[in-house]
RNA sequence: UGGGGUGUCGCCAAGCGGUAAGGCAGGGGCUUUUGAUGCCCCCAUGCGGAGGUUCGAUCCCUCCCACCCCAGCCA
């Protein structure tokens, strides 16, 4: 996976400093996500970076659920987030952890903060609590509790624990510097009341810690070397390393910021695709337009695309925005490589072969794959088939000179060479039929007037075919920062992200994949089997991603 | 405004004092029973700006500019 060309980055370089030096023998990485929602392709960057450099450099990586926040957690949030690491093919060491396993280390740690005067219980109220802050530019002022007596704020604290006093009315705090120009260290918050049930820890909590006081020391547990975060995490680091420093814990982690994955035409923020589901605007969490890895997943991107792409993303202190055609080419560079192709037509019209009789069927052999040994599958030819409507033209052009158009030939992917003759239109004026003539001698070979079609058509036996619908996807949004601060990027859906394709006629072959194999329908795209098609009878096929084009065709 | 961080091609980026890698996108050409794929070529006298140090600076120094993060009992 990680190119042993490229050059080390940053975190590679502290890693191979730290094992060079022997500062530490082994490194171990984490995964830390909070149980909140859903994984999207930004994890997924940091689930590539964290177990790829535990696989480097001969270490481990854990999972491990950050849940000290039971108001937003849901043991819903672990399964599909266990589920989805997994499929992107990562095995963390060990069981699967949870903060929520360290609580009672916590306390115990908070107390022995209270004894060695660096925490008090606070009264204050949050707002008064704020007020006493200060601004970026003016200090905080010390709370009226800063000095209370050890005993008292022990005291305190066990009644917090105990769910004795009331919800808001006091928090236990780290007693730094309210005059810090680094406004984490302005006597940070530790524990806060939640009178709430935990989804591992049940009712046993009334106080649950805060991420400053519990992530450091989650992670000097487990005996974290490299604590990878990202950048909006950078002023936290003092306050990561002060609690660190001034508890007995068995091992001293350090901490590391890198940029965090954007991507363009996209939202990468739990709260805003939560908003999404929650409002209906999208399918579920897994809706195939999400870059939610569920979302990925289903519409057929494969995980060792999503993997690519990750790890083509450079590891540094800039937070930019990718583009999204960088993540798809990684995508088409999979599929192309991988995807067995088939065929569907997606905007049927009827063909008939007028010079082949009634009842006419043979088996063509097509391999499944141009390069792959896939072997074959059988296309029924038959007398009436299906081609695009966007395959036929009523007039011909040299520009579309590729096209079907009365007079002309074009070859049948496959299959043999035909010739249109005449057609049939509908009172709406739609053309509904084309007869057309087969070039004999055409399979496998060029016609032997020499007259050599210039372009090939994707086809499908109309009397031998499984109906389909398809699912087309384009991007969500129609502003390229649809995430971008001042604009509510719920105005910025695109109403056509989805478009159904009811009337599709697809090979024989195709009726029994399996959900979420890809395949290629050749000259449309990749697609494949809806996980959600089982409702109805028929199935439906996601578009993962078109084929790329130089063509840009008139019809849609 | 205090603190922290970042600025190299449209996008992502390497570069660690010796004279600007690579990928994506884009443009051109060849091949092709997928207008796909593959292959070939083109694409920064320039590294946020201005000074300075040096034989030599994207890399060192100074000042300036822009953008991002921090004032949740969220993570």
């Amino acid at each position: 996976m990680a190119d042993d060309n490229k050059p080390l980055n940053f975190i590679q370089q502290a890693i191979s400093g730290d094992l060079g030096t022997g500062a530490i023998t082994k490194i171990v990485t984490r995964f830390p996500p909070e149980p909140n929602g859903y994984l999207h392709i930004g994890h997924a960057k940091s689930i590539c970076l964290n177990f790829g450099l535990a696989q480097q450099f001969g270490g481990n990586c854990h999972l491990r659920f950050d849940d000290t926040n039971p108001e937003k957690e849901s043991e819903e949030y672990v399964q599909a987030i266990i589920k989805d690491v997994q499929w992107l093919g990562f095995q963390w060491h060990g069981e699967v952890r949870y903060a929520s396993d360290y609580f009672d280390q916590f306390y115990a740690w908070a107390q022995h903060l209270v004894c060695e005067k660096k925490a008090y219980v606070c009264q204050l109220s949050s707002e008064e609590m704020r007020k006493n802050r200060g601004t970026l530019t003016a200090p905080g002022t010390n709370s009226p509790f800063r000095e209370s007596s050890v005993e008292e704020s022990l005291e305190l604290l066990e009644k917090m624990k105990d769910g004795d006093v009331a919800e808001g009315s006091m928090t236990l705090r780290a007693k730094i510097d309210m005059a810090s120009p680094n406004i984490s260290l302005r006597d940070p918050v530790m524990y806060r009341i939640k009178k709430m049930p935990h989804h591992r820890a049940g009712d046993k909590w009334n106080i649950y810690p805060a991420y400053d006081f519990a992530h450091c020391l989650e992670d000097a547990i487990e005996g974290i070397s490299h604590s990878v975060c990202t950048l909006e995490f950078t002023s936290n680091r003092p306050l990561y390393d002060w609690f660190i420093n001034s508890l007995p814990v068995p091992s001293k982690p350090r901490q590391f910021e890198f940029g965090r994955l954007n991507l363009n035409y996209s939202v990468t923020s739990k709260r805003k695709l939560k908003q999404l589901v929650d409002g209906n605007y999208v399918d579920g969490w897994d809706d195939p337009r999400l870059p939610t890895i569920s979302g990925l997943r289903r519409r057929g991107v494969p995980a060792v695309a999503v993997r690519n792409f990750c790890d083509s993303l450079a590891v540094a202190k800039t937070d930019g925005l990718v583009d999204l055609s960088q993540f798809e080419f990684f995508i088409r560079d999979e599929l192309n490589k991988n995807a067995p192709r088939a065929m569907a037509v997606l905007h049927p019209l009827k063909v008939v072969i007028t010079n082949l009789p009634e009842g006419h069927l043979e088996q063509l052999p097509a391999p499944c794959h141009h390069e792959l040994q896939l072997g074959d599958r059988n296309l029924p030819f038959t007398r009436e088939i299906y081609i695009d409507a966007n395959d036929f033209k009523e007039e011909y052009s040299k520009k579309l000179n590729k096209k079907l158009s009365p007079g002309r030939r074009v070859r049948l992917r496959h299959c043999y060479v035909i010739e249109a003759d005449d057609y049939l239109k509908n009172e709406t004026g739609d053309v509904i039929q084309v007869n057309a003539t087969l070039v004999s001698e055409t399979l496998g070979k060029d016609p032997i007037d020499g007259i050599k079609p210039k372009g090939v058509v994707h086809w499908v036996s109309a009397t031998n075919c499984v109906d389909c619908d398809v699912y087309l996807y384009d991007r969500l949004f129609s502003d390229p920062l649809p995430d971008s601060g001042d604009k509510d990027f719920l105005e910025m859906i695109e109403k056509e992200s989805l478009k159904i394709l009811t009337n599709c006629k697809a090979e024989r072959s195709l009726a029994d994949v399996e959900i979420g194999v890809p395949y290629q329908f050749e000259r449309e795209g990749y697609f494949c089997k809806d996980s959600h098609s089982g409702d109805s009878k028929k199935i439906v096929f996601n578009q993962t991603i078109a084929l790329r084009s130089s063509w840009t065709d008139i019809l849609s």
